[in-house]
This record gives C-alpha cells, structure tokens and sequence, in this order.
DNA sequence: CAGATATATAAGCAATTGCTTATATGATTG
DNA sequence: CAATCATATAAGCAATTGCTTATATATCTG
C-alpha cells in the first residue's frame, strides 16, 4: 500500500526538470556512478549529488558502492505509488473516457 | 506529442497535496461547481480558486459556465503527458524488472 | 602516511509556492 | 438599479526549493 505522502514525494522528486533528467538517465544506462551523471550535466556535483538524494529518498533510486563510486540504478518499486494512484483511478476514468491501457497505446 | 514542459507542468500540479485533492474530488463527483469544492475544503475560497486555475492550466480540468456557477470536470487527455512519458518508458524498466500492467495488477 | 579522487554536507541566497485577507468582477434576483 | 451570490484577482508573507561556493568525509594509490 502506498500512502499519500508517498505519491506527493514521488510526485514533487519528478516534477523537477533537471532532476527527471538524472532520473532518465539512470534509466537509460541502467547502472551509473553519481560521476557519470555529474559529466554532461548542466549543473554542479553538489547539485547532482542533491537530486540523487532526493531520488533515493523518494525511493526512486538505489545504490551500490564499488570502492569510491557509488552507482545509481532505478529502484524497482519507486514508481508503485504514481502507478498505484493512476490505476485506483483508472476505472473512473474508464467511464468517463478511455481506459489507461488505450492511453497508453494512442501515445506519441 | 507532449514536450518536456507539459509533463513538468503537470507533475508539479498534481505534486501538491491540497490540490491533488481537489482533482481527486472532480474526478469522484464527475461534475463539481466551485461551490462545492469549497464546502468541504481545509483552505479558503480563493485558495482553491487558484488550485482550480493551475489545474485548468494544466489540462487536467476542463470548465462550463452555467449562471454564477461555473462546473469543473476532468480534461480527457490531461493525464496524457503523464501516461506518455510512463509509457516512453515502459520498455526499458520492462528489460529491467516488470512492465507497467504488472505492476498495475500488483497494486493495493 | 600524503595526495588524489568520488561523493556528501553546510551555508547562503534568489526564486517559487501556497496560503491568507481584502477587494474586484460577473451574473442573478427582487 | 441595489443587493446578493459565485468566482477571480491583488498584495503580502512565511516556507520551500534548487542552485551556488566552500568544505568535509571516505576510499584508493603510491
């Protein structure tokens, strides 16, 4: 079960630009160190190393040390809340319009 | 297509608990005057009148004016941006863990 | 140990946010 | 028209946010 705090935290962590970007990329590389992450960002370590703080907190992230790195991969479960949410309300939605899942198809 | 922006735009909108809840209570009563959504809420009149307009800016509401009163509902494809950035993504956490409708069917 | 590298934390600051009270606008009723 | 009801806007304010620079911590290497 996730609570309403979960989903505001999840909710604010994304709605940042630069950090939805760390975010992305995590996805896109599946396993970085914070490093990685730092070179091609607009903004500084301190700033990256904030957002991944912010990211694990919103459990979003998890993390593996390796010596002095530490590397970012996307937390299984950290999107469970938005998901949760979006599918308690698919079935109001359904009446009203369209399902999720032709949402999600009719996209891009 | 949804930009960068949109998807921001609503992630923020939505990100605020007291604000969340109104959209939440337009989704249940289906057809709500701002009136209604003001009886029953923790802020002032004014308060949620601006909640009512970052909704609409951000698609998520539409809105009908009848007399004084004007009636909020849920825009169609408000939650788009949201379904379409879940949906971009799907394919990589597929490779990775679960997809989207796993997860959905986990949920609760 | 000393130096280098990777990451985190501290402090400070401008911008944004969400609320309030007070007031304005718009529409209806008598 | 005047009064009332529904909603929006203005102004102000405390709290939060996202960044910066400076510094601390932790790990590795020679």
């Amino acid at each position: 079960m996730t609570t309403a705090m979960q989903l505001t935290n999840v909710l604010k962590t994304l709605a940042d630009p630069t950090r939805r970007a760390v975010f992305e990329r995590i996805i896109r590389e599946g396993e970085v160190a914070a490093t990685g992450l730092v070179q091609g960002s607009k903004v500084s370590q301190p700033a990256v190393s904030q957002h991944l703080r912010a990211l694990r907190d919103a459990g979003l992230v998890a993390e593996r040390r390796e010596g002095r790195h530490i590397h970012y991969r996307v937390a299984p479960k950290g999107l469970s809340p938005l998901i949760d949410w979006l599918g308690h309300y698919e079935t109001f939605w359904a009446e009203r319009f369209a399902n999720l899942e032709k949402l999600l198809k009719e996209s891009e």
